[in-house]
DNA sequence: TTGAAAGCGCTAACAC
DNA sequence: GTGTTAGCGCTTTCAA
C-alpha cells in the first residue's frame, strides 16, 4: 500500500471534469437532469480518477445506509448457505451491501439485542430462525427499521415462512399410506434457533397421526442432534427399546435422518427393511442416501425475504409492513421409506 | 413503526447529561480523560435516550468504517459455513461488522471487480478461495485498503491456506501403503472458485505417487461435481473401463467422495472391497459414511485470518503486509479404504 | 478535564 | 441544466 493514498472525492471529480460537485452527484446517481455532454465528461472523470463515492458521507445525509442485515444463529448449515446465496446477489443488483451478525450462542446473543449494533447501520433487519423472547421482538420494534422474520412466523409483524406444518403432514400420512402406524418423530435441539420449525413439524406429525385416529405417544418423540453421536444412539436405542418400538421415524431434518440411519445401520437395523426413515429439506445429502423426505427451497425462502425487504424500503410507509410470506413443501418418497414388514399388532415386540 | 423516530443525537446526549458533544464522544469511546461523575451522567443519558453512535457520522471523519468485508464464491459450503461462524463472533468481539459479498458467477465477478464496491465502504477484505487474474489481483492491490487471501496462496500478498499439498500427499501415501498402484485423483470443478486448493492437491497426489515409483497416469485423473449426477456416472464408469481401472479413488472433497461412493454402489460395485474411496475435509458427512479422509479446519482459518485482518488493521503501516499462515492437515482413516483385493499387475483386469 | 469550532464527503434545497 | 449553500452527526484540534 502507498503511503496514504487519499482517496479522491467529488471535488476532485468535479474538478477534473469543470463541473460542481453536485453535477457529479447527480450524474453519478443516475439522474436525468445532467446534459449528456457534462454526464459523459464527468463519468470519465470519475473512471480516471478511479472514483467510488463514500456510502458514509451519502448516508449521513440521505439518512439511508444502503446496507441490508441479516441475524443468524449460525452460517454453517445447508439451509442459511443457500438462503443467504440467493439473498446475497439480490441485493448487490439492488445496490445494497449485506451485513451479517452471526449469533452463535446466549452469550452473543445477549450482547446482540443489549447493543443492538444492526441499530444505525442497516436499513432493514432479516432475523433468520431464531425464537425471540417477547422482550427482544419490542426491542426490534423499536429498531427504526423495517424487521422481516424469515423462516418462523411473528405474530403480526413481516415474515417469510415455510409451511411446516403441511409439510410434516405430507411426511406422516407418507408414513401412514405405508401402513405404519407406530411412527415416531425426532425433532433436533434449538440450541441455535429454529425450534419455531421444530415445532411446527411436530404439529404436523401430532396433527396426521390424529387425523389418521392414532393417539400422539410422547414416548415416541425423541429429541436428538446430528452432530451428538451418543445422544443418537441413545435415543435411537430408546426407541428399540420401547415395549411397543416404532416401525419408521419422521425427522425433522434431512442430517438428522442421515445420522439416525448412520446409528440404525450401526445396530444392524435394516432401512427401511427394518425401519423406515424420512427426513425434511431435500438437502444434498438425501439424494446420497436415497432418503425419503419433504424438500422446502431456502433459496426461495432467502430471494422472497430480500424482496419483501426491498419492499418495505421503497414503500411509502404504508401499514403492508404485517406481510407474511408462506412457501409451499414437496413429498419426495425414495428409498428409505417402505411398508413395514411385520404385521401391526399390539405386542409385537413381545412374542 | 412510528411516524419518523428520529435517532437521538449526541447533542441529545449532551444537552440530557449537560456536557458537550465532545464529552459525550470522549465517554463513548471509553478515552480516560473524563472524570467518573460526567462519565456516569453521560452513560445515563446515553442509556434513557438508547442512544447509540451513528458509524457513518463517524466514519466520516475517521476514516475507518469499522466493516471487514469478505468476497466468497458461494455461503452454501461446508467450508464457507464453517470459515465464517468463526470468522464473525471475532470480528463482533472486536467492534466491527462483517460484509459479505456472494460472487456466485463470472457475471457478479466482473461487474464486482469493474464497481469494486468494498472500495469505500470497508477496513479490509478478505478474499476467499477465488482464482483471481493477475489483474484482478493488481485491481484489489489498488483497494487502498489490507486485503488478505484466504485458503488460497497469493505471491507476495497476505494469505492464509492449508497445506493442501502435504494433505493430498498422506492421502495418496496412506492409499500406497494399503497396497493400491492404480489411484485415481477427482479434482472437482471450480466453477466458484477454490480451484487453487484443487491443483494444490492434485500436485500431492502426484508428487506421491512419484515418490513411490508410480508415474501419475492423467487417464486417471477425471473431474466430476457431487452435484452432478449424470457427470459422476460418466466418471466412474470412465475409471471403470480402463483397461488398468484404478483400486482407489481420492477425491478432492469428501461431498464429491460421498458421492463417488453413491455411484459406486449404484453400479454394484463394492467399498472398500472393490475400490477404496478417501476424501479431503472431513466434513460432518465422512462420519455417516466412514469415509476414510484428510481432515482440515475451515473455522480455524476463518479465525486467522480475521485475527491477521485486525493485526494489518492495527499494525503501524510497517511491511508486515506479506504474511503467510499455513495451517496442517491431518490424515482419519476410516472405512472406505482397505487393502485391494486383487494382486496388482499389468491387464489385472484382462482376464 | 471540558468546551468551541472546524470540517470529514456527500446530498438536497434553492437559486439562477 | 447547473451551481451555491447549508447542513447530516460525528471526531478532533485548540483553548481555556
Amino acid at each position: 500500500m502507498a503511503p496514504a493514498p487519499r482517496h479522491p472525492t467529488m471535488a476532485d471529480v468535479a474538478e477534473r471534469a469543470g463541473v460542481s460537485a453536485s453535477t457529479v452527484s447527480r450524474t453519478l446517481r443516475g439522474l436525468t437532469t445532467v446534459s449528456p455532454e457534462v454526464r459523459a465528461r464527468v463519468e470519465q472523470a470519475a473512471r480516471e480518477l478511479d472514483f467510488a463515492v463514500s456510502r458514509q458521507a451519502a448516508s449521513l445525509v440521505t439518512g439511508r445506509t444502503g446496507v441490508v442485515a441479516v441475524l443468524v444463529p449460525t452460517l454453517n448449515s445447508w439451509f442459511m448457505g443457500s438462503a443467504l446465496n440467493s439473498l446475497g446477489p439480490l441485493l448487490r443488483a439492488a445496490g445494497m451491501e449485506l451485513n451479517v451478525y452471526v449469533i452463535p450462542d446466549m452469550t452473543e446473543r445477549t450482547s446482540f439485542f443489549e447493543r443492538l449494533p444492526a441499530r444505525r447501520n442497516a436499513d432493514a433487519l432479516l432475523v433468520f430462525g431464531f425464537d425471540l423472547t417477547d422482550e427482544e421482538t419490542a426491542r426490534l420494534d423499536h429498531l427504526g427499521m423495517p424487521v422481516i422474520y424469515v423462516s418462523q412466523h411473528a405474530h403480526g409483524r413481516p415474515s417469510v415462512y415455510v409451511d411446516d406444518v403441511a409439510g410434516a403432514v405430507k411426511a406422516t400420512r407418507h408414513l401412514l399410506h405405508l401402513g405404519h402406524r407406530r411412527i415416531a418423530f425426532a425433532p433436533t435441539v434449538g440450541a441455535s434457533g429454529f425450534s419455531f420449525s421444530s415445532r411446527a413439524r411436530l404439529h404436523g406429525y401430532r396433527q396426521a397421526l390424529t387425523e389418521a385416529g392414532i393417539p400422539p405417544d410422547d414416548d415416541l418423540v425423541i429429541t436428538m442432534a446430528f452432530e451428538d453421536k451418543r445422544g443418537l444412539v441413545e435415543g435411537v436405542g430408546h426407541l428399540l427399546s420401547l415395549r411397543q418400538p416404532p416401525t419408521a421415524v419422521f425427522a425433522e431434518q434431512d442430517e438428522l435422518a442421515v445420522a439416525v440411519i448412520h446409528t440404525l445401520r450401526a445396530a444392524r437395523i435394516q432401512v427401511p427393511e427394518q425401519m423406515s426413515v424420512i427426513g425434511f429439506d431435500d438437502h444434498q445429502v438425501a439424494e446420497w442416501f436415497d432418503l425419503s423426505t419433504v424438500a422446502q427451497s431456502p433459496s426461495d425462502m432467502g430471494r422472497e425475504a430480500g424482496e419483501l425487504a426491498l419492499e418495505l424500503l421503497n414503500e411509502p410507509e404504508g401499514d403492508q409492513t404485517r406481510r407474511h410470506i408462506v412457501l409451499p413443501t414437496r413429498l419426495i418418497p425414495r428409498a428409505t421409506t417402505a411398508a413395514p414388514s411385520l404385521p401391526q399388532g399390539e405386542g409385537a415386540s413381545e412374542s
